[in-house]
DNA sequence: GTCTATATTAAGATAGAC
DNA sequence: GTCTATCTTAATATAGAC
């Protein structure tokens, strides 16, 4: 079994279960691999599974998010189609985010380093495309920081309502809420 | 040992492990209670262990925050000691959301409902203030949701980063965003 | 109410055959 | 690369003495 199928399938259970709450002989069920042969693939056992995850996560977020926001066009489309990927990659809302999950538990002493620079990239990604429309810096980093903040409680309450309703209604406004007064 | 100490180093471990990520052995190290007297007080086992917190956790939601929202006095004020009351909560951004690490892993399936509850009930104490203070209820209902998301949010970038700056930023903007055009 | 001791099941991880 | 079998440790939980 290559990896890029087994990738999926880590993502899925350490998003939805977190790091403690995986363990390998759920990872076996899932894969309907032995947990040999996952040690095979992953010596390092469930830590090492934990970071391909999150590389492979890195490499989706690359090509999807920060790859739209640094595209050519204008501030407003790009946030657009980020709003549509995280959509996707988020399910509505349904789905919670692997980086928010590894703030808790093991995952934060082992994982904290790699959750922050994931975070602080995304972050920079935004602020750039907000500074190019013309927002002096320091503004371009708070909203930047607001649009991250949306995303993230709006993950939190969509699934602790269990209702799409709060994400979707985040995304719709993100967009505006970013580039409002950018041209004022 | 009373449950008056007990339940605050349970909360403490909860929040900041998650429940798959507490072991009734960790409980027995951080209570330096034997494991048989743990299940003494808690027959019902790690899982009575988060019932009785999430009840502890409820009262001193209610004592704090519900309760200085029901008070007299100006909107602006009760939001004003909600912020406060939340940010000694939550140590300024430093300590998870015990509701929010409930939402992933087994604790998602087996607590869903009352983590649903108890942010359903968060949710309409502010949206009365804001009908109270004149706003047309769907708009009161949708500002509550954004208050709820910006916290919820600021806790995650909060940890993420490692730095209580995203939160009390949006602790000290949640006031005048909820009052916003409120008299206008 | 708390303890020691123990039963039972699951977890992380490896050896060695195929 | 995948399997069966196994090891070791840790997990949940209980029995019974004090």
């Amino acid at each position: 079994m290559p990896k890029e199928t087994l990738l999926p399938i880590l993502f899925h259970l350490f998003r939805q279960h977190g790091y403690d709450g995986v363990s390998v002989s759920k990872i076996s069920a899932a894969t309907k691999l032995g947990k040999a042969s996952l040690y095979h693939h992953f010596p390092g056992g469930k830590a090492e599974m934990l970071t391909a995850t999150l590389s492979y996560s890195q490499q989706w977020f690359e090509e999807n998010i920060l790859q739209v926001l640094a595209s050519e066009g204008a501030a407003l489309d790009r946030f657009q189609q980020m709003c549509d990927r995280l959509s996707e990659l988020y399910s509505a809302g349904e789905q919670p985010c692997l980086l928010a999950t590894l703030t808790v538990g093991q995952a934060h002493s082992v994982f904290h380093e790699s959750v922050k620079r994931r975070l602080e990239g995304f972050l920079a990604a935004i602020a750039h495309v907000l500074s190019e429309a013309g927002l002096p810096s320091a503004l371009a980093q708070q909203r930047a920081e607001d649009a991250i903040i949306a995303l993230q409680g709006a993950l939190i309450l969509s699934r602790g309502l269990d209702s799409s309703a709060p994400f979707i209604r985040e995304m719709a406004q993100l967009t505006e809420k970013l580039c409002e007064k950018i041209s004022g």
